[in-house]
DNA sequence: GCTTTATCGAGACACTTTGTCACTGTCAAT
DNA sequence: ATTGACAGTGACAAAGTGTCTCGATAAAGC
């Protein structure tokens, strides 16, 4: 096996990869994702469409790959949230309003669930981002349930579920001060009951 | 303009159009939506390719078609619930219990947020049977805060949102224990917060 | 009953999209 | 300089698409 190529070359490919993936979400956002096809994607990448298909193999998998890829930008950010913070339930409630925030511009954007829609992925790319951001979120909660701030009487794992679904719905709505308030409602189902 | 047609031709269009969505929904659920063609569900439906062509325009809207059909179910079921149920507080948890229960069984057969995906509805037939959901969980809710049973600080409409969004994490979930567990903890989030 | 009329269903056609060749040009390694 | 690997492209066969036309069938008018 040959030592891996320049640097040059790499970068290429990456350039390439995204003008494929940024010009696959704009057709899809504007004539929606069953009407893509490959040929429009590749002019507009701007290469011919044989080439395209030495990228990827169809118009599934570059949707695919698209949303990895947000998924990885979001992720990023979540962790910046997540390292600036101090203490579990802070911890918490700042990731939880980051994810709501980033959920709800990325609406504009029009992109989410697509990745639940195309669940064809059998335990690869969006089982790894989305089990990822699973994860962090159930370390959070798991955190806070130890510390008290969390009820401890449903298994994280249902309650991460319950957090990133109910936080989804800060996709449809209008204003920055709704999904504060959705962020509210939310951790509002988390907190123990009390008795 | 003719009276209309019989009911014998009513019917047997009405057969057909069940079989075409039928077939569809079987061939999306199979090998994902994407790679659905109008081909391939003609041959499945039994019918023709260009007598599909009556029917509907293009595979999305034969998507959307499916999607209205099995919401419209839905509702129906909720219907049925709502009305036998009795005080604000049991009928707010009986309907919102039957959502998510509907929801988990429709997992299995990998039907949800499909909607969501394909918003290409200009305030159409999802925008009609989703926003009848919507109203039927917002006056719910309305009702039983009024009863003092919900949190009065937050606009119905977001909480209706809140719900919803909510309560569809129950397709991912593997029991129904854990589908009612759901139910717990998002109705805790609505409740009127105690100072 | 028999014609009229509307519409269902299918064969056929022109066009687009798809997936895969074989081939050229370029860069890195020896 | 030669070799090997790979990006990129034009071309081709196959599949899918949308439309048109034509025959068959069932309701409606006389």
């Amino acid at each position: 096996m040959p030592k891996l190529w320049n640097e040059t070359i790499e970068a290429h490919r990456r350039e390439v990869r995204d003008a494929i993936l940024d010009g696959t979400a704009s057709l899809a956002a504007e004539h929606g994702p069953l009407s893509v096809t490959m040929s429009q994607i590749a002019e507009k990448a701007g290469i011919g469409r044989a080439t395209l298909y030495k990228y990827f193999p169809d118009v599934e998998a570059i949707l695919h790959a698209w949303h990895a890829r947000e998924i990885a930008g979001h992720l990023a950010r979540l962790t910046e949230v997540l390292d600036s913070a101090e203490g579990p339930a802070t911890r918490l409630e700042s990731v939880l309003e980051a994810y709501a925030l980033i959920t709800h511009e990325s609406h504009s954007h029009q992109d989410t669930d697509l990745g639940a829609f195309l669940h064809r992925d059998n335990g690869d790319h969006l089982a790894h981002a989305h089990q990822h951001l699973h994860h962090m979120v159930q370390h959070l909660l798991t955190d806070a349930a130890q510390a008290g701030n969390v009820r401890d009487d449903i298994p994280p794992n249902e309650l991460t579920r319950y957090c990133l679904s109910a936080l989804a719905a800060a996709r449809t709505l209008p204003s920055e001060a709704a999904v504060r308030r959705l962020v509210t409602v939310t951790l509002a189902g988390v907190r123990p009951p009390q008795h």
